[in-house]
DNA sequence: AAATACGCTTGATTAAAATCAATCTACTTC
DNA sequence: GAAGTAGATTGATTTTAATCAAGCGTATTT
């Protein structure tokens, strides 16, 4: 299965140790692939989120909409990245949120009981939970501490550093709403800095 | 030791695990009490976060200094919060922040060291550390939610809302750095919202 | 007690970003 | 191929927040 030796190279890179054939096992025993298409969700707002996918291909937005109907983008994720509303995941509340597939995607899905009963016992995954968990702490504490302390642009320019396969990868007024921008500032943001 | 009391009470009421006499043991042997008065540093930027500091009496802010001069928070932090940069405290790099006592304060402190080798073996430490992970990734997420798709007054309401103490205990002005506004715009959210 | 520092408020002005509106282009889709 | 849609850009205007400046009250310090 390909689908799931993305996962196993995934795991073994991040955390440099090996899948056992056992371990192997369980993941293709209790993960189980999806093919979500274009403008598709894999999570609306008021449901419950009741997977958690790790993105074999293909990308998606986590957003919200406020009461004027406009959409705010709170994160975009691409392949190797894990898709879910964590909270919801978590405690299994409602979402406040939606997770629309931006291009069709495969994904490989696992309930959170699932997770604990079966994946967590597996070395190599808590120890990837662990290096996550820093990874998160740090990225978080990263584009809060730009959100409060530097301009659109500086935001802008940041991005382009740390994530520059976004700026290829999707439209422009996407990238804005996920900078808290209008597609219209985020224009004129590019149009003076490039001069 | 009552300052050890609280570290205790603390992980079992969020763990649901009782710690035994050698975990407690193992507890006092490494982490070290240290007294931090008002104004003085925990950390300062260019440093790098050797440890972490669970609080048991006091507060304290993590925040950035711009190349004008001005502080932006990122962090208020109390009583059985733990205290740290983690990117630099994880990775044993340069701190962009600096972390300043608000008050007196008492706390116990540990290196990332001692924590891998005699800390993490205790269960209801990971345990606890597994559960802060799920609430760390939650206020995040919450957080940068409201700073990217809510206005100021929003932001500040939320706030009220959710850490409610924060109000009574902080001056305004570091509620307002936090919340990313100045001291004035926020006074005059507050004039005229109580209207 | 006087002096100082700190925090909060208010006013006037400037700067940044949102909003409203129109146009243009490149893609889909039928 | 025509029609429709989505995305980007530009202009004019409004809204929001930052900045600059002053004044006031309350702690804190000496």
């Amino acid at each position: 299965m390909q689908n799931f030796q993305a996962l196993y190279d995934y795991i073994e890179k991040l955390t440099g140790k090996m899948l056992s054939v056992d371990d192997k096992q369980v993941f293709t025993a209790h993960f189980k692939p999806n093919k979500i298409r274009k403008r598709q969700y894999f999570l609306q707002e008021g449901d419950v989120c009741k997977y958690t996918g790790f993105i074999v291909k293909g990308a998606a937005k986590t957003y919200t909409v406020d009461e004027k109907g406009n959409e705010h983008i709170l994160k975009l994720s691409v392949e190797d990245w894990w898709l879910a509303d964590f909270e919801s995941f978590y405690k299994l509340t409602p979402s406040r949120f939606n997770i629309e597939a931006l291009e069709d995607m495969e994904i490989l899905q696992i309930t959170h009981a699932s997770v604990e009963e079966f994946i967590k016992p597996i070395p190599a995954f808590t120890s990837m939970q662990n290096v996550l968990s820093q990874n998160n702490t740090i990225a978080a504490q990263k584009r809060m501490q730009s959100s409060i302390s530097q301009t659109g642009e500086e935001r802008f320019q940041e991005l382009v550093n740390d994530y520059p396969h976004f700026i290829q990868r999707f439209p422009q007024n996407l990238i804005a709403s996920y900078l808290g921008l209008t597609p219209e500032t985020l224009s004129r943001i590019r149009k003076s800095s490039s001069k």
